[in-house]
DNA sequence: ATATGTTTCAAACATCTGTTTGAACCATTT
DNA sequence: AAATGGTTCAAACAGATGTTTGAAACATAT
């Protein structure tokens, strides 16, 4: 029966999420779960492969949580990034009930181990190159590196509501989620890059190339504003 | 003789990054310190509090090692905003050999421990403030929200060069750093956020002050274009 | 030189933790 | 009913790890 894997894993995110690979022991594990302590080297063979199992669970449910938004054909990019945006801050900075995928996922990112590849694939990649695709749509003919450090900007936007919590907690006493809701600030960092977007466009689709001359390429537009 | 407390930590920094406080064994920062093993008993009682302190030499070195500029007093707001990034970057995501610094950091504000308090009070309340200043000149009339999310999306922005190395080399070999250097990733960054700052500004200055209805104001605008 | 307070050292201690073991249990098949 | 294959269980094992200990070494002042 894998009902007890199941229970295993289950037991096993929110305990890993908050203390770690190291600092979790499989007793605890067992005694939450309601098993006995060989049930995890029986089902998992050892503490690393069960951790790695555990993560593969968690983004599942985090994926099958907040599934990935299917959009119509003719549905304006712009729109699309408010989406795909709410989708992220949705998966990744809220703090309703399972906290813990969120809080495994980012310990995966910031320290990785043998689950990060797998992670990447299922669960990173995909976001991705939704992402992407939009981005192809909105700045279609920049650079390379143009489209690559604006899919930072908006992915780090996104993610430091998760990254930055503790630092936030103790610099205001409270998230910007907390404060606000996850719809404001969607709202906002769409906003914001589409803004910063627009620019980029502007600024490359001048018959030059300068990728390093920006400042100058920016106050002569605004001269002639 | 405090010389032995020094190499001690000096021996962590590298040792707690890299492994985590828990992975991190006494044993082996003591040998890498050259010193005998109940040195840090005698010297930091114990290791939790031998690692707080690991934590604050870290943050010390770090504003040591990239220190926070002074500017003069006409320095415009625009200027002053990159030099920050980049000092901003410089500070965390630069691997140019002390890595460790940004990492334990990093380590800090996901996981945070006794040493986050003090690591905030003497390390990011500073570049906040810094940063507030800066933002209180580009956008002196908007609300506390917009300047509060705007300061998160360009905070994000920055840290996303550390806490995404991981992802960023499992998707695409290699880090936007790496491929960039600093400088253009600091000026895109900058760029970027300016371009936003300004729309904001732009749509805020507007008589209503509808926080909510930005769709409706930007599509406004578009037409009058 | 003696005494005193501080620092280092090797060894031992006590505890925790991942893993193994071999018997017991259970469901299914012969 | 007997046997088989899979699963659970309590107990023990082996190794690692933070911490303590008491003696030795050292520096400094009297």
């Amino acid at each position: 029966m894998d009902e007890t894997r199941l229970r295993l894993l289950d037991a096993a995110g929110p305990i890993f999420a908050e203390r770690g690979y190291r600092a979790a022991t499989v007793r605890e594990i067992c005694q939450e779960a309601g098993t006995n302590l060989a049930a995890i080297s029986y089902h998992f063979h050892d503490k690393e492969s069960f951790y790695v199992a555990a993560v593969k669970h968690a983004a599942e449910g985090c994926m099958d949580r907040v599934p990935l938004p299917i959009w119509p054909e003719l549905m304006p990019a712009r729109e699309r990034l408010l989406s795909f945006v709410t989708t992220f801050l949705n998966r990744v900075a809220i703090d309703h009930e399972p906290a813990w995928h969120g809080q495994l996922l980012m310990r995966e990112m910031v320290l990785p181990t043998r689950a990060c590849a797998e992670f990447v694939r299922d669960y990173v990649r995909p976001m991705h190159s939704m992402l992407m695709s939009i981005l192809t749509d909105l700045m279609p003919d920049v650079t390379e590196q143009d489209r690559w450090l604006t899919v930072l900007s908006i992915v780090g936007q996104c993610l430091h509501h998760r990254f930055g919590q503790a630092v936030m907690i103790e610099l205001n006493g409270k998230t910007a989620v907390d404060s606000y809701g996850v719809k404001p600030i969607a709202e906002h960092i769409t906003e914001f890059s589409l803004a910063a977007i627009e620019r980029i466009v502007r600024q490359r689709s001048k018959p030059q190339r300068s990728a390093t001359k920006t400042r100058k390429a920016k106050q002569r537009r605004r001269t002639t504003a």
